[in-house]
DNA sequence: ACAGATATGTCAATCGTTTGACAGAAAATA
DNA sequence: TATTTTCTGTCAAACGATTGACATATCTGT
């Protein structure tokens, strides 16, 4: 049987309402007591039951993390990233994969209430605005605009677009490519297509793109982008919306015998450190992982410590940086 | 307010006994009241309190997964594989990123007895065997003995190295390196080791490794492999012990003009739908991340709906597959 | 010696649910 | 009609903690 706090109390030779007040720092304790219960309650190896206690009424200290597919590198990493941040606080994350499942998603929604969760982190976005709202919990969304309420907090999209196409600009593309997810307008991600575009027309260029689904097998997407490059159309810059992509368009390029960057440059998306580590030639935009799992995750504690607050900002746009690498 | 049991005893004019009675199916009940109060939970958007019903001794449905860094694909799929087939079963995963902390660790060990978690699936393996058994926890292992009551579930590693090493010797290779972690033994993975040992002796070939810690730095990793290949010593194939250090390799070969698979020949170890994906042309040993999932969660539904029942098996091996690519 | 602060204890209510004991009514069966 | 079986209700105890009210005892310092 696991030890109750009736057990400890006993063992130190006090009343639980003794205990319970050590425990939660609470009345009047002097510290003989408190060294007799804590060594009481090391002896019994005694936890408290986190049931119980959030019954009565404290924090259950547990965090919803609904993000799609964690197998994408950059997700894993922001999910790692965050995970660490809410241990330091003791807080226990509860992963939700929800992947493109809308109908999962919404269980585990329901499920995330049911089990008391101090708040939201959502990063996956199959579900309308309304049923997030129906609960009154603490939630941040990361990459997607779901109310007023709800604080969202992106990349700087936009100037990845930028900052991507004007590489490819300056390295002297004069045909530069768009190939990525078919975003539909509104979507945050979408507004590095708005960077590609805006550049491109400042340069006095065309916009060109080859959207392809996120979601599509990468063998099939690697055939896609095989056919792009034979097409014959005139090709010599490409900026993908991940780097996932990009690693793809260059598998194809080599395959042909294009010289990248002579021929073709490539500029991607994401930076994550795996990528960064195992694919080291490829140029990219640098999403700051480590601060946005920070922002997130300091946003949802203002929300725990205080859900009514009128937030000082609704949205929270995090710099990128570019990596030159011999892509481009 | 969240709605309770007592509001939709209300809203179907019928006592809370009966509504309990509804949820746990037990008791008789005619199907109109049962109808009743369905309807009355939906229009309330009734979620039964978990903590409540937890505490009042029914299961909590939650299950910790200790592991070690997500940000490394094969354990994010793992991870990934373990939540699809627990959330298709009502049950909840706590995601416990350990990496190589062992307090990091004992306080996650801590915490999760603390919330009553019907079980725990631990693939990380900071601590020493009696930490694991002093929790009275429904417990399975990855990789690793913790225990005779501890159920283990591994891929066959000395299957795998055996595979991997002879697909090289059947290639020609006459000077094979073992590269990868320097595993202590008794690791299940450091058979992987040994398979290759055995395959290499039974060529009549000598054993050569070149050990480099797992969690070195990949750049530090990348320089000592390309130190090794111009080392001047005859090296014709390798048996990387994970498929990131393959990919280093290889393109430590490509910089110094090393032909793949002329000169060199690679087989690497993990087979992840993302290194499948991305780095199509390495060959591998394919752990079969589905099945060990499976596996896993399989053996610990049992362990929990039977804690004292004498296990089976103590050690589950799962059969490897050789991936066989252009890089052998 | 006495006020006030400090320390501890007892008791009971509460959190939201489950479940057993028991009673009585309605429905089905003999 | 009498007897089961089925249905529903009331009541209360539990699960393991927290916390407020209240009483009492032991320290301070003056």
């Amino acid at each position: 049987m696991r030890p109750k706090l009736t057990d400890v109390a006993e063992k130190a030779g006090c009343s639980p309402t003794t205990v319970s007040r050590v425990i939660n720092n609470y009345g009047y304790i002097s510290q003989k007591t408190r060294d007799r219960v804590y060594a009481a309650m090391r002896e019994l190896n005694y936890q408290p039951n986190t049931l119980a206690r959030s019954l009565q009424g404290k924090q259950t200290k547990m965090i919803g993390v609904i993000m799609p597919s964690i197998t994408n590198p950059f997700f894993a990493e922001l999910v790692a990233a965050i995970e660490d941040k809410l241990e330091v606080d003791g807080y226990k994350m509860l992963l939700c994969d929800a992947g493109q499942d809308s109908e999962k998603e919404r269980r585990y929604l329901r499920m995330l209430e049911a089990n008391q969760v101090d708040g939201i982190i959502a990063g996956s976005h199959n579900l309308g605005i309304e049923e997030y709202q129906r609960y009154g919990l603490p939630i941040v969304s990361f990459d997607r605009d779901l109310s007023d309420q709800v604080p969202i907090v992106t990349s700087d999209n936009y100037q990845g677009g930028c900052l991507a196409t004007q590489a490819l600009v300056d390295a002297g593309c004069g045909h530069i490519y768009f190939v990525g997810n078919p975003v539909k307008t509104g979507h945050p991600t979408s507004r590095r297509f708005d960077g590609y575009a805006d550049t491109v027309a400042a340069a006095g260029l065309t916009v060109h793109t080859a959207r392809s689904a996120f979601y599509e097998l990468p063998a099939a997407k690697g055939r896609e982008l095989r056919e792009l490059l034979t097409s014959g159309r005139k090709i010599d810059g490409v900026f993908c919306s991940d780097d996932l992509t990009a690693i793809l368009l260059l598998k194809a390029a080599k395959k042909l015998g294009i010289g990248v960057p002579e021929d073709l440059k490539i500029v991607g998306f994401d930076g994550t450190q795996l990528v960064q580590n195992y694919v080291p030639e490829l140029a990219t935009i640098v999403q700051p992982i480590p601060d946005l799992a920070g922002t997130l995750v300091k946003l949802l504690y203002e929300r725990i410590a205080d859900p009514e607050k009128k937030l000082a900002q609704n949205s929270y746009l995090l710099p990128v940086k570019l990596l030159r690498n011999q892509t481009v």
